[in-house]
DNA sequence: GCAAAAGTGTTGACTGTACACCCATGT
DNA sequence: ACATGGGTGTACAGTCAACACTTTTGC
C-alpha cells in the first residue's frame, strides 16, 4: 500500500439510536483495505463542491440506506481527527459527526448497499473491546462521552424517541445510555418543570405494556433545547445494594 | 484569482487573552490578498507530516513570535469549517483552535513577523462588528460564545492568571468575559469550595492595589478541571422562547 | 477619618432526594 | 388478588443569593 502525497478530508459519524432497548451505534463492515471486514464508522471522502454536512448525509444514505432520514433526526459536529498516519494510505483529516435517531424500523443493510448494523456501544467498547477500523474506537469513545454529557444539559435524549412517548420512555432513555437508575417520580417532576422539554400530547397511552400498569399520559418534544438546571448522571445511585441490573459491564448479550 | 482543484487543511487559532482588564482576541494583519490589510485570526496551511496541534504551535511561533509558550496555557479544539467558497482560492478546510493564555508582557508584532494585535473582544465582535477576513467573525464568535461557557464547568479562568493571584483577580476574569457582575464574598466560597480549583499559595499580596484594601490572600491553580456544581452567569436569558412562566407555582402537569 | 478591597457570618428562599402512598391497568 | 408501571404528596437536608458586618490596607 503506498502512500499518497497530499490530503484527503473525510466526514465519519456515530449515529447513536436506542435498539429494543439498548444504547446502539451504527457500524458498517468494510469490505476493502485497509481494515477490509473489520467494522467501522459509516462515512467517507468529502466531495470537491459539497459541505461537510451534506458529505454526511450522503455518506449515511450510500452506506446504511437510510435516505430518508427522519426530521428528529440531531446531527452535530463532533471532533476533527487528523494525526498523520490514522489512515495508512495518504494523510486525511475526518471531520467526526454524532447523530441520534429514534429507534427505527429496519436503517440496516440494503442489498446493493455494504452491511450495516447497529451494535450495543456496550459490546463495541468492551471490554473486551471490538477492533474497529483506523481510529474509530477512539471516536466512538469520544462521541460516547459527548452524548452522555449531552443528555444533562440538552433536551436530546427525546431525539432517540419517536412521537408521541411517554415519560417513562424517556426515563429508560436516560437509565440505558447513563447506566443507571432514576426516580420515576423524581425525574418526573424535573422533565415537567423544564419549560418546553416535553408538551402534552394529550391523549393516553392505549398499550399499556406487558404487564399491566396504569395508562401514561403522552407528550411530544418541545422546542427547549438547552435545560437548567440539567438532569444529572448521579453515580452514586449505582451503588444500589438492594439489587444487581447490568450497570457498567458489558454483558454480551 | 484561479480556484485551484483539491482540498487545504487549515488549523485557525482563537487565541483569548486578558490584556490589561478586557477580554481580548489576537489578531495579525493580512498583507496578502485574499482580504489583504484585514484582520484575521492567526492560522495557517497543515503540512503534510506534521499533526494539527503542531501546526497550531507553529503557526502562533511564525506569526506572533509566541514561541516559549507557557505551560499554562490552554489548547483545545473548537470547531472545523469546511463550507465550500469560505476561501476563495481552493477549498480549504479548517480546523479551529481555542486557547487561553495569561496576560504575557509582549508577544506582540515582532520585527521578522506580521502585525499581531490583542483586540479587545467586545470591539470586534461590535457593533458595529470589525469585518475580519474570511469566515473568521463567525469562528471568533463561536468560541467566545464556547469561552464563556466553558468558565462556568471547569477552572479555566484560572489560565488567564499568572501564579500566584488573588480570588480578586479570578473575580474580575469572570466579570469581565461574562460581562457581568459577581458578589465578591460568595464567589469567595463558591471558589474554596471545589477541591482543587485554587490551591493557598500561603503568602499574601504585597500591594494591594491603586486605593488601598486589605491585601489578599494568594493562590494557585488546583489540578481540578471540571467543576461541580457550575459557577453561573446569569441563567435568566439561557433559553426559552418566552413563553408562558412557570416559576415558582407547580402545575402539576 | 474615609474609601476600598478582603474576608466572615447569617438568614430566608429555594431545590433535590428519598420515600410513602394512591391510581389504573394486565393477568 | 396482585404485580406493575404511572403519578402525587411531603418532609428533611443541602444550596444559594443577598447583605450586614469586620479586617486591613492606601491616601
Amino acid at each position: 500500500m503506498r502512500r499518497v502525497p497530499g490530503v484527503a478530508i473525510a466526514v465519519d459519524v456515530v449515529l447513536f439510536s436506542i435498539r429494543d432497548g439498548r444504547f446502539s451505534v451504527l457500524l458498517v463492515r468494510r469490505n476493502a483495505e485497509p481494515f477490509e471486514v473489520r467494522w467501522a464508522l459509516p462515512g467517507g471522502l468529502v466531495k470537491d463542491d459539497e459541505s461537510l454536512e451534506q458529505a454526511v448525509l450522503r455518506e449515511l444514505a450510500a452506506e446504511t440506506g437510510l435516505v430518508k432520514l427522519p426530521a428528529a433526526m440531531h446531527l452535530e459536529q463532533l471532533r476533527t481527527y487528523g494525526a498523520p498516519g490514522r489512515d495508512p494510505r495518504r494523510r486525511t483529516v475526518s471531520v467526526a459527526y454524532m447523530a441520534f435517531l429514534p429507534d427505527l424500523p429496519a436503517p440496516e443493510a440494503g442489498g446493493d448497499t455494504p452491511l450495516a448494523l447497529f451494535w450495543p456501544v456496550s459490546e463495541v467498547t468492551g471490554p473486551p473491546a471490538m477492533p474497529l477500523a483506523f481510529d474509530h474506537p477512539r471516536i466512538l469513545e469520544d462521541g460516547v462521552e459527548r452524548a452522555r454529557g449531552k443528555l444533562e444539559y440538552t433536551s436530546l435524549a427525546a431525539s432517540f424517541l419517536e412521537e408521541p412517548f411517554r415519560l417513562g420512555d424517556l426515563r429508560r432513555i436516560y437509565e440505558e445510555v447513563w447506566a443507571t437508575r432514576l426516580d420515576p417520580s423524581n425525574f418526573r417532576r424535573k422533565v415537567l418543570n423544564q419549560r418546553g422539554f416535553v408538551v402534552p400530547h394529550g391523549l393516553r397511552a392505549g398499550s399499556t405494556g406487558p404487564r399491566g400498569g396504569r395508562p401514561a399520559e403522552l407528550y411530544g418534544r418541545g422546542d427547549a433545547f438547552l435545560l437548567w438546571p440539567p438532569l444529572r448522571r448521579d453515580n452514586d445511585e449505582l451503588n444500589d445494594p438492594t439489587e444487581g441490573r447490568q450497570a457498567a459491564a458489558g454483558d454480551g448479550g
